[in-house]
DNA sequence: GAAACGGCTGAAAATTGCCTGAGACCGCAC
DNA sequence: GTGCGGTCTCAGGCAATTTTCAGCCGTTTC
């Protein structure tokens, strides 16, 4: 599903886009300043984020900069209540994917971040994603383990990248299955168990910490102990 | 150097923004309707299209359609003199890259054509190509591995560049298809792997390490293993 | 403590996908 | 027309991936 993070200080602006985009079926991540934004981000990696250009503390035009500065290329789309055209442009120029005048109707929101995520850059949709020092680039399909990279067949990376989206979320076994063998499937065989074996066999391979830890009767989730 | 193609059927706007552009640094063509726009795009193959919204004859919303419908991904920046929100809803939604209300500053303008060329998937038509000791100039058509200089069809010629315009990224097999053979492609034979084969057997005649990978259940990457 | 349950593992079977060689077809130059 | 290079089709063989299955082991339940 696609995560959508929105950073306002406004809480009732807030409240209002968590509900738009919701209601739209994103998945939504929020945050009242800037630099609950950075963690957010680091932490969760939205594919798009939403940014208030003017924010006590560290504000919007803030945020981005430090993003970009860091190489992160996630998209953004500045809200500003100016619409002088220089600021605009200020906004374009120093690495926002797109911006949006307040006051805006939800509806013009919606088109934007479908605009945005359809974008070329975003087909290879998922950019890196990493959970500790476990990393997987769905892009150029490397899988690394801090310095140690490994080799992942094609059911194993879409179940690796499935519970990397999803980290320190229970993930129930129906839901997975569902999710990536696509079956309604009421209890056949242990496919599943047997890949996330192959996973931790790989993972696990320098013998690394385990990272996918299983939850007895309900299903598996991605996380250190 | 970057092309633009800017399409107005107002004279005095579109003479404006040749300026502007050409100032700029930017190698400009023109069209006065949707069908010019349409031939200089499948002929010359601009960066950036700058397309009017409304137009007799053939508008900006028809061009846009058109291009999309046969899978071509040039990017769009569209002009409109609407600001109703529903129009440039619209206008987003029915796959434009960007969009611009009139009037407009013409440093705003470049500033969204900056935007738009920043996204990483763009790559300027004619630049050399190398990765590794692999090397191939899209303009005289050379192609070498190290010192050996070897010759390829254009079939061949085609699909090595698009998988050096990608290096280490995983390409799938669908979107080299689409982008080399131009299917639309319900299940056809193996052309792909066929000429995998050749280049293959081209790039590596020296006995070098071998640089285009199959990535299973996927498609190919250019990687050096 | 035994039985039932749920999950793990190894190995083998089934399936799928890729590579290769051979040749058909087509358009072009001679 | 003939020959040629380029492009594409097709079938067989092979190997990796995916699935199945049986046995084991630890936990929970009674």
């Amino acid at each position: 599903m696609t995560t959508v993070l929105v950073v306002d200080d406004d809480p009732k602006l807030l409240s209002m886009l968590r509900r738009t985009l919701i209601y739209e079926g994103f998945h939504v991540l929020s945050a009242e300043n800037g630099n609950a934004a950075l963690s957010e981000i680091q932490a969760n990696r939205p594919d798009v984020a939403v940014l208030d250009w003017m924010m006590p503390g560290l504000d919007g035009i803030g945020v981005l900069e430090r993003l970009r500065a860091d190489g992160d290329k996630t998209l953004v789309l500045m809200l500003t209540a100016r619409d002088a055209v220089e600021n605009r442009v200020e906004g374009l120029e120093s690495g926002a994917d797109d911006y949006l005048a307040k006051p805006f109707a939800p509806s013009e929101l919606l088109a934007r971040i479908h605009a945005l995520l359809r974008r070329p850059s975003v087909v290879l949709a998922d950019e890196r994603l990493s959970y500790g020092d476990l990393c997987l680039d769905p892009l150029t399909g490397e899988t690394r383990r801090g310095e140690r990279a490994f080799e992942l067949t094609s059911k194993e990376f879409d179940l690796l990248r499935y519970l990397m989206r999803h980290p320190r979320q229970v993930l129930k076994r129906e839901q997975i299955l569902q999710e990536i063998w696509g079956y309604d499937f009421n209890g056949e065989y242990n496919v599943l168990e047997v890949y996330i074996g192959y996973l931790r066999k790989k993972t696990e391979a320098g013998d690394e910490t385990r990272l996918i830890q299983t939850v007895r009767g309900v299903g598996y989730v991605l996380r250190e102990e």
